[in-house]
DNA sequence: CTGAAAGCGCTTACAG
DNA sequence: CTGAAAGCGCTTACAG
């Protein structure tokens, strides 16, 4: 079952395939090929169900039409929907995505960046993970399109489309404190990046302009992992004392915390916004329908996604171009569980 | 910025590139090429960074070791754990999964084929749209690696991963009937896709066996699409009425529509189970914590993942192999939406 | 207006 | 044991 060829159409139409080249990338104006031999190529290709080698294309003209997307984890509904929006966004310019999900390792990302490497990609979209700095670095040296997604290294120029962290883990701690919480406790993850760092800064000064305490023992700062045990134990200090509970609210960092830590609420039998209140960042299907719906800072994934592709796209066709940091606006969406 | 190729490698040391490739494919026992020689190329390319060019490697052998992926939506949780496990488990072997969503669209899946054609993917994880058996049947005859998965074309013999749906239907609809429902609603989509109809059937025949009517007008099956209008309205014919509900349960044969279902319920002032019993086929996290968690029949996600690769795997490195079909077992979790 | 030729970076028979 | 050469399927200066 061998591909049809170049070769093969001009062989059959007794042409050179310089000619077919030029027809078939519609060139044929360009160098006034004759109109009769120009609908004869198309005709054949078309016969002949000519697909163009894009490997070879790639290897002669330095040019894939690929871009390579580094995420924490495509499984994860916040990248699933992150991951589509790209994916539909390149679609829209010919290019083909290849999805890595790096599990906020820097050791995978750093694989993942050489295999894309070697596949040739146009350009980058990373989420990066915690320490991957220098992989971020190597790259914004040699000049290769690059945007960052979620996350960004302060000391790196490069490009970046995200959100406002701490204003917006502001609102919604202030949302908890207007509603007369006191004991705001906070769980978050990945201590050492920014946006985390951030979201966590918010709180805090959201907490000191109110002139309320800021206490230690109501931040947990996680590390990532897919088990869920460092989590459980966290709520339990937080929450697991029948008397003198230390937390009467509580602000999650992420989604993916969100939902273990109300279901660990739910199962202990505790009530949102009863006895905890909750507020937390992104806006999965799962805060829509549960006991009580979610408070959210929703992120805009949608024009995420889309800004991402189109500044990467721009800076491939750019390669002078400067670097933009893009900040979005987020949503606060305000449902029952924080009460009233 | 100019990639070191193995003729740079080649060059700088002044042999040829022959040896170097050789050395770098680890061939370099099998041709006895002397030892030392052998250390200085490896280090040399490691020293100079080099990095195979997979576009060329996979021009002159053929092969490019990626796989294309086609599913109706990344962003759905259940297609984004499916994608997840596949794209782990194809890394495991040296893979790379191309990530096309087709929205259940034959005219998309067609070009996304014929992109991934171009790419020289070495095979193909498709989980088909409807009326798309013909794109499935091109593929097929002309023998080329492929695995479907989620659904299949009874007329045509390909590989295949996925459940009994007939049988998980039937054991869903069952556990209702067994807890005293009698008029059992049915929400599915895709009506000519194998898998929806054996579900339904599955339904009606569980109906049938316990001397239950099937009524006509408790089954729906609407078309697949991104807004709930549909859906909505099907729900309002199902449970509007405050006197005499048409329904009592019902059986979700997605989670999508289950979430969105359920979201409609809640918004109605309808309690689960007291006034409609619940159950869904997929587990996604938003039913483990909303108001009363749901009954589900619960995929194998990760095993239909990793056996789809492991099968097509297979098949790429032999091409006579037989279609196989397998059937995963399915998992039925009792929660709290059907009552007791 | 059309064609012959070079070359992208590899791998792999073939020679010696 | 090592090297020269062909060729995968394209694109694109260069000739005429």
């Amino acid at each position: 079952m061998k591909r049809t060829s170049l070769n093969d159409i001009a062989a059959k139409l007794g042409v050179s395939k310089t000619l077919v080249s030029f027809v078939l990338n519609g060139k044929g104006k360009e160098f006034r090929i004759n109109d009769e031999i120009c609908k004869k190529v198309q005709e054949t290709a078309k016969e002949m169900n000519y697909q163009p080698n894009r490997l070879a294309q790639g290897l002669r003209t330095g040019k894939t039409n690929t871009i390579g997307l580094i995420i924490a984890d495509i499984a994860n509904p916040f990248f699933g929907f992150l991951g589509r929006e790209i994916e539909q966004e390149a679609a829209k310019s010919g290019y083909r995505v290849i999805f890595c999900s790096s599990d906020e390792n820097p050791e995978k990302s750093k694989q993942q960046i050489a295999m894309l490497q070697q596949s040739q990609v146009d350009g980058y979209i990373i989420s990066p993970p915690m320490y991957s700095g220098d992989q971020v670095l190597a790259l914004v040296k040699n000049n290769i399109p690059l945007v960052l997604i979620d996350r960004f290294f302060p000391e790196i120029d490069s490009n970046y489309v995200g959100i406002n962290n701490f204003e917006a883990a502001y609102k919604a701690t202030s949302h908890l404190i207007r509603l007369g919480r006191k004991r705001i406790a906070c769980i978050s993850v990945n201590k050492d990046m920014i946006n985390m760092q951030e979201r966590t800064e918010g709180y805090k000064q959201a907490l000191i302009d109110a002139g309320l305490p800021v206490d230690e023992n109501l931040i947990k700062i996680l590390t990532f992992s897919h088990d869920n045990k460092e989590l459980v134990k966290a709520m339990k200090d937080l929450f697991g004392k029948k008397e003198n509970r230390k937390a009467d609210a509580i602000l999650f960092s992420t989604s993916k915390l969100g939902i273990i830590g109300i279901e660990f609420i739910s199962s202990s039998g505790l009530k949102i916004p009863e006895d905890i209140a909750v507020v937390s960042f992104d806006d999965p299907d799962a805060y829509k329908i549960c006991v009580s719906p979610v408070t959210v800072v929703n992120q805009p994934l949608k024009e995420i996604g889309k800004t991402a592709v189109q500044v990467l796209l721009n800076k491939i066709k750019h390669p002078e171009a400067k670097s933009q940091q893009i900040i979005l606006k987020t949503e606060f969406i305000i449902r029952k569980s924080c009460g009233s």
